[in-house]
DNA sequence: CTAACCTACATGCAAACGCATCTAACTTCT
DNA sequence: AGAAGTTAGATGCGTTTGCATGTAGGTTAG
């Protein structure tokens, strides 16, 4: 095993640690009452993306298998937090977005969520190391670094 | 909102981000036929520590629930990969390692596992990028940064 | 000593998940 | 245009998860 297998091997796990005490941190909080993580995360994903997304897109940005987000879908929509129209573009694609109810309780919810983000991270970090964290994680998950054939 | 903290919020999505899109890649691997990922996370956090984990140990390292984490174990157990004995120091405790199996398991699986987490990583970033990601992973992971009182 | 409390783990149960598969709507190729 | 192939989303079903709670061992205080 190369030093360089060795050292992004010891940063996956480090980021790896990094979100599961984070995570657990932020689970902890009293403000998952309405909605969980996981659903404020499709909220979320919802309200970034102003034009509606299909569930395909959706799904890129959701750590689910594709039926948990249908499901998943399917009961926000129920409980009248998102809209779920089918495209009249494509017969098969629905087009989801935010309803005004779950609009609001993104915004509610994000604030608050927000603020334990930025005191969790705030405390550990300064402004260089945080720009410098949200710039590698960026090269992680951007387009894929292809190789010129 | 500060701009601190809207560095910090940058950051956390940032990182949760990389989180999402290296997981489901390595999770596409044709690896995880014996044990999933989850309960190779189980099974690598055993390796780490040389000597045996309680569950309460243990459940630091993996993200689930309690309960879950017990079940998981149980399973773990039935299949032969760990061995779980009552502690003799405090009965309420258990003592978990792996078995010989378990440890042959996470050593061939590591092995390949660790290889595309190689490969995914070190594409994106040079070794002072990985040591810097290391780093930064660490400091959010570790012992809370404690104010002087 | 023992009653009250705390901690470690297990268990009942409903909700949510992933896998395999299905249906229906596009697309492509001849 | 029609058959074959692909893609979007939904659904059946067994497994796993989390929450609430139970049980038992250990600790503390009167």
């Amino acid at each position: 095993m190369s030093s360089r297998t060795r050292l992004a091997n010891e940063a996956w796990e480090a980021l790896l640690g990094a979100h599961a005490e984070l995570m657990r941190r932020f689970a902890a909080a009293e403000l998952w009452q309405e909605i969980s993580m996981r659903e404020y995360d499709v909220l979320y994903s919802l309200a970034r993306a102003e034009r509606p997304l299909s569930l395909v897109e959706l799904n890129r940005h959701v750590l689910l298998s594709q039926p948990a987000l249908s499901r998943m879908v399917e009961r926000l929509a129920d409980r009248g937090l998102i809209h779920r129209e089918r495209s009249s573009d494509d017969g098969r694609s629905v087009r989801l977005s935010l309803s005004a109810r779950g609009a609001e309780l993104q915004r509610r919810v994000g604030l608050a969520h927000g603020r334990e983000v930025g005191v969790a991270l705030s405390d550990r970090l300064d402004r260089g190391e945080l720009e410098d964290l949200a710039r590698l994680c960026r090269r992680l998950s951007s387009e894929p670094a292809r190789v010129a054939a």
